[in-house]
DNA sequence: CTGGGGACGGGGCCC
DNA sequence: CGGGCCCCGTCCCCA
């Protein structure tokens, strides 16, 4: 069994990698195609707030529980952008450099790795400064960090010191030489601004990284910020964290079971696992073979019956090539022969290589085929 | 031990 | 955004 679970992983960290190389090349691609058009790839700040308020009119009481301090945030975010039409003229184009409908959109709430969204982040902000220098706006390379506006800034004054060591540079100086104006008289905000008067910094109230434009610091909210991002996202019952709203929403279901069956009272997470349950009361069975003419309560537990009439089934064992209408089934014998195989190669050799043959036994049939 | 069925869980997709 | 549904998967039990 643990040689199993072992091939397992070790197939499944090959198909990561590789789907990450692929992940990767398509953010490039799409960051490239993106480039061809002069209003693309700039994420508007408009955008920043739009998704740093994700759940702000959120009935759900549990969700409210998790999210108690967003709306405080989202609307301190508001205050900190005084004047939305402010010199940044990005703001005012209405473009996501991932647009929601798109595929990559589909793709992209399984980009939520810390490194995923680094780079890709890293690329976005490399677009848009290559953007900005064009339009004459800023330079196009960053600041160093011991650039004089950063020593002279009085560090002191913030309420908390900046932490120059932060490793994305975009943060420091690239969009310092116009920066929308902090809003001075909002309180909550100015206790977190720079009170210099050339170099007035946005700090993130979840890590104290401070930034030089509120772009900056809605980006470091929105995919940097550990802090942001584990509040947003993390179940509050257990450790899984999730890439949307509507992911934890989901999950947070399996916690509160808030489907009950009226006859045992068993409880269920969704509606139609509570239907399939009382299934098992009324003997329902609303899902027939049209070859045995077999009634199931179940779908799953249909199309796995359906194997049973097939001579090609689902999951074969690599090693034998014997076919298994069920994972299980093909894990349990992959046990057994894998031990036997061992055995013979034992007898046979004292060779002790055997990972090759051990990594295709549990490759199921439709996917070798 | 093997094969199959029953019951159920959970992520994702579609409307 | 939520509900319904699909699909894949697991665990348990039994013949």
């Amino acid at each position: 069994m643990m040689m199993s679970s072992n091939t397992t992983s070790n197939i499944a960290d090959e198909e990561t990698m590789t789907e990450s190389d692929n992940r990767k090349s398509f953010l490039i691609s799409s960051l490239l195609s993106a480039a061809s058009s002069s209003e693309s790839m700039v994420e508007t700040e408009e955008d920043d707030e739009e998704e740093g308020m994700l759940h702000d009119d959120d009935d759900d009481e549990i969700v409210k529980e998790l999210e108690h301090n967003d709306e405080d945030e989202a609307e301190e975010n508001n205050n900190n952008n005084p004047n939305p039409k402010q010199p940044i003229q990005l703001t005012q184009i209405p473009h996501r450099a991932f647009p929601k409908t798109s595929p990559s959109s589909t793709l992209f709430p399984r980009l939520m790795s810390s490194n995923d969204f680094s780079y890709l982040y890293y690329l976005s902000y490399h677009y848009f400064a290559m953007q900005m220098s064009k339009n004459g706006q800023i330079s196009s390379t960053p600041l160093p960090l011991s650039h004089p506006t950063l020593l002279n800034s009085n560090i002191n004054s913030l309420k908390k010191p900046l932490k120059s060591s932060y490793p994305l540079t975009p943060t420091s100086s690239s969009c310092s030489s116009s920066p929308p104006s902090p809003n001075l008289t909002n309180a909550t905000t100015s206790t977190s601004l720079n009170s210099s008067s050339t170099n007035s910094r946005y700090q993130c109230d979840g890590c104290s990284k401070s930034y030089s434009t509120f772009g900056g610091l809605s980006k470091h909210k929105q995919f940097h910020c550990v802090a942001q991002i584990k509040k947003q996202f993390q179940c509050k019952f257990c450790e899984k964290t999730y890439n949307s709203l509507g992911a934890l929403k989901m999950h947070i279901r399996t916690h509160t079971l808030p489907c009950k069956c009226k006859i045992c009272g068993k409880a269920f997470s969704r509606p139609w696992l509570l239907q399939g349950h009382v299934r098992t009361h009324t003997g329902e069975k609303p899902f027939q073979c049209e070859i045995c003419c077999r009634a199931f309560a179940d779908r799953s537990n249909l199309r796995a019956h359906m194997q049973t009439h097939s001579d090609i089934k689902k999951y074969r064992c690599n090693n034998c090539s014997k076919t298994f209408s069920r994972m299980s089934l093909l894990n349990k014998h992959t046990e057994n022969c894998l031990q036997q195989q061992q055995q013979q190669q034992h007898a046979t050799t004292h060779s002790s290589t055997d990972d090759c043959t051990s990594t295709s036994m549990l490759v199921p049939a439709a996917f070798s085929i």
